[in-house]
DNA sequence: ACTCGTGAATGAAACGTTTCACGATCTCCA
DNA sequence: TGGAGATCGTGAAACGTTTCATTCACGAGT
């Protein structure tokens, strides 16, 4: 068995107690006291058992962060966003990948509860989780990523979809284009949903009607294949709608390859606006237009969201934080 | 305070060890009992306290995985590998990203220490590093991710680079191209200088001269961009070697879009390989031809190795594991 | 010489489980 | 009827920390 802090004591001649000062409040003991310790403890080489320590203490300097998708490069940035204000609070955080399965993202939950965290950064499959409540009752703050809360029970941090859409829109329209495909993902997804309001908005008050100017595919899978094999047959069929505006960029690579491999022009014959900026949207064949989310800040801002509501349970009052999303503008729209 | 274990077996009218059972082993407990346990754990909202439970159980059932980069789409496959894995058997995951950066590696290897893990999993920054051999001298067994220890002290599960650029070679003097470029990344890393020797291996057992047919060029950054650039100045010098083979597919897609963009025909006039076959290497404005590398299988492989191990401390035997590469082709090298 | 105050170290209690040797109760059969 | 098993349940000990009231040692001030 690995030596225990007895063991030290024991080695350096000193009590556990003073062994436990050395560890957590170094100022409480002497120079030559703490030096015998230290040097007990690296001649042992003993590790502190933190299963001990939590036990004692209560409570844990720990938060948990379950996310959909960790190949998605989005929550990618938002786990390292977390994990940098986490790091500057003091926290460590315990990463979970829900892999959009409820059986996957309940077990965490329970898992996470067990391990006496401090708060939950969750992403959820569903917006109302049975799991969820009874965590946020029992006393473990949550915050809502990516999602808003439609009661406002607690903390959430997201992205203005339809900001997003209405960008894109304009974008579109001054371009000079009156008739734009929306590739979408599936309808009850409210980023897909809210990103088509937006995108019929901007083409209102360019004073155009949105049932004529908007056409809406809808992708059943997200992905850059999916969405090129159905871009492809509208194309083979002769759409020649000069613009189009895409989920998410996976989806806009897709169009992007159809649309080359059928002789189109990007831009001049046909302009393309994804979603995400992902990274490497500016190393596309053409490099793509694309609307950019501040994922690291939504990563920082719930953090420390989490972070004042667990230090301060009583004054602490829900918020819903809305991020404006911002458009990039790349070869795909904008002719050289 | 959450309800412990003594509040659940008051409530239930029984003893605090027959909660345990009916909580660890249900089948020592009558089916009544079972009932009223189980009722007063839903009621009172009883979540188990694993800190206690592992300190007192003196081991635990999770493994750490501490991988260089989660962003890169190979460790995250790798991880998702390792996850099937000990979800089978029974044993949790801690995901750590060392992020390339020493700090860190170390940090985490303290932290999963101090929980306790049965085991770690770790691509390593640096092959020898102390932290990690203290760590196993101390008793919780390692293996090496995509490397291999020159000193057979662990186990290891890696690919065999060699083996990986000698398909490319191949493929690529099969169709006839006698002049090579590799862009490579970094010549100190090992997977970098062990692909470029198979790349020479293929072109000598062709009966070519390696030294002049094959040209280095060193991409200080292994991105699209950097390639990109770097590939654009060469092209623009009237570079007109016809094959080309990069360490990654990122870099790959930068050579690619230079091509095309300078007006190259690809498979026509420049004939390219990648490596890795990340997702989108099918999806690239040329699909492109890669090096598969069986991610997936690396991790589930260290993951048995690793629990191999801690199940069987004493009769287990040090392996190193190496994969071989399979050539996946593609459009960016085979006319259609 | 005596007390007081201060700073350092002590040691026992407590955290919430699991384990295990030990009772209690019941069943079955001689 | 009695005793041997088998089956359930009990309760105290133990896991390795942290905490905190207590003790100890040592100078300074009267």
């Amino acid at each position: 068995m690995s030596p225990s802090i007895k063991d030290v004591a024991v080695r350096a001649g000193v009590s556990v107690g003073t062994v436990s000062n050395v560890l957590n409040h170094p100022e409480r003991v002497t120079e030559n006291t703490r030096a015998a310790v230290l040097s007990a403890i690296s001649t042992l080489g003993f590790v502190r058992n933190s299963s001990a320590a939590q036990l004692r203490a209560g409570t844990s300097r720990s938060l948990g962060l379950i996310v959909l998708d960790l190949s998605n490069p989005f929550f990618h940035d938002v786990a390292r966003g977390v994990e940098h204000v986490a790091d500057e609070l003091g926290y460590a955080v315990v990463l979970c990948n829900s892999d959009d399965q409820t059986a996957r993202e309940n077990r965490y939950l329970q898992v996470l509860e067990e391990q006496r965290v401090r708060g939950v950064l969750i992403t959820p499959i569903e917006v109302s989780s049975d799991r969820l409540d009874a965590l946020r009752r029992r006393g473990t703050p949550a915050v809502l990523v990516d999602r808003h809360d439609p009661r406002v029970n607690c903390c959430s941090v997201a992205v203005d979809d339809v900001a997003g859409g209405e960008l894109a829109g304009a974008h579109l329209v001054a371009q000079g284009h009156e008739r734009i495909v929306y590739y979408s993902g599936p309808p009850n997804l409210s980023q897909c949903a809210d990103r088509l309001t937006g995108l019929r908005r901007a083409v209102a008050s360019a004073g155009l009607d949105p049932d004529e100017a908007v056409e809406v595919v809808e992708v059943p899978v997200m992905n850059a294949r999916s969405t090129h094999d159905l871009a492809r047959a509208r194309f083979a069929d002769g759409d020649d709608t000069p613009g189009a505006f895409c989920a998410n960029d996976l989806m806009a690579l897709g169009v992007l390859r159809a649309a080359l491999s059928t002789g189109r022009r990007v831009p001049g014959d046909l302009a393309l606006v994804g979603y995400d900026d992902i990274e490497f949207a500016a190393d596309a064949a053409v490099p793509l237009t694309s609307i950019r989310q501040p994922t690291q800040q939504i990563g920082r801002a719930a953090a420390q969201l989490l972070v004042e509501e667990c230090d301060n349970p009583e004054t602490h009052a829900h918020q819903q934080v809305m991020f404006k999303p911002e458009l990039v503008t790349r070869d795909s729209t904008t002719p050289e």
